[in-house]
DNA sequence: ATGGTTTGTCTAGTTTTTTAAACGTGGTAC
DNA sequence: GTACCACGTTTAAAAAACTAGACAAACCAT
């Protein structure tokens, strides 16, 4: 949980192969400060931190972007996606069954869904507090969706993405079911 | 792209109800040094603003993802993919067709992809250097995976999930073409 | 009103980080 | 060999962040 700074640094560098030199002259610091950065001997400023690493070029975000869970399962059948049917279908006017891939998603940036919209299903509006982006492919029917004013019907083969922080509301008006795959970014945390 | 250290830090306090004096004392610092962050009259050390965020809490990788643009476009329609073809058809034996939802990823956190996989098909060993997870589901066809020691194959509706720092392959030594969609968080800058 | 409390801001002094320049090491050319 | 570079590390001085405490404004109860 707690993350090593400077061997986060060091690693990024030497993936890059810069040496300290190299990325203080591109990042607008001394070669010193990256020395004792990656030894831990002093923790940087944020704004330090910040140009050193746009000098690589890195975001903070992707900096501090959370470690790797050991992932021991990795191919689910369909039998065994997690049904997250039952919460949504309290707020839904039409069933809409979700369906999970990877049951604990503790330790896990990427939430991937394999959803159906039945004739009538809606989600109401929805909005995520945290940074995290969405997006997703219409495999099979039609949906409509709103992403702030926007509203879009996508059909087979259409593909959407945006921040879920919009407000967004998928709705099936048709008559057919609409089969899709969305993946969402990081689930929560 | 720069991002407010201080507003951020200003709204997530607010957001929970906590004054800089409450915050502080579960932060150890002191309230000022929560002011001057907030002013941005001092830019604090990663060990200041980890102590600060612990207090919230929020994890340093949680106070950075805010950094998002406007999303603009929203929906992609099957011509609308971007073409990742090309580079990886030179790694490969059979030809594989990648197409990328959302044209520019940079400041983008979720890479979808809809592919296709043709029979002979081979991305070769692959592996990721820095922290990344990868998901996806089967629309037809099947298609042998193999991730770490692992060999799984996978047929219409399966998925799959795991951390794209293990070494893995895709390979289609099947008659039929395969056709999948993929998501990959975060996408190489 | 009045006193007590809480709010955010500010200042002087201390601590920490950052700079600039030197140091030691390992490789390479001559 | 030895005269270079380029590498990461170290150090004293300069710069910046942090602390402890004071300050005024706003709020609430009496």
């Amino acid at each position: 949980m707690d993350f090593d700074v400077g061997a986060r640094l060091r690693a990024i560098r030497e993936e890059k192969g810069l040496s300290q030199r190299q990325l203080a002259i591109r990042a607008g610091v001394t070669n010193g400060t990256i020395s004792l950065i990656e030894q831990n001997r002093n923790s940087p400023s944020v704004a330090s931190l910040r140009k050193v690493l746009q000098g690589i070029p890195m975001s903070l975000a992707e900096f501090f972007a959370s470690e790797m869970p050991e992932t021991e399962k990795i191919v689910f059948r369909p039998h065994e996606l997690v049904e997250l049917t039952t919460e949504i279908q309290k707020r839904s006017k039409g069933r809409i069954f979700l369906r999970q891939v990877g049951g604990d998603l503790r330790n896990r940036t990427l939430q991937i869904l394999h959803e159906t919209y039945e004739p009538g299903a809606d989600t109401g509006r929805t909005m995520l507090q945290h940074a995290s982006e969405e997006g997703g492919l219409v495999i099979e029917g039609r949906i409509e969706l709103t992403v702030g004013d926007q509203i879009e019907v996508l059909g087979e083969g259409d593909t959407y993405l945006f921040d879920s922080r919009q407000p967004h509301r998928f709705r099936n008006p048709f008559s057919e079911p609409c089969i899709m795959v969305s993946a969402c970014t990081p689930p929560y945390l």
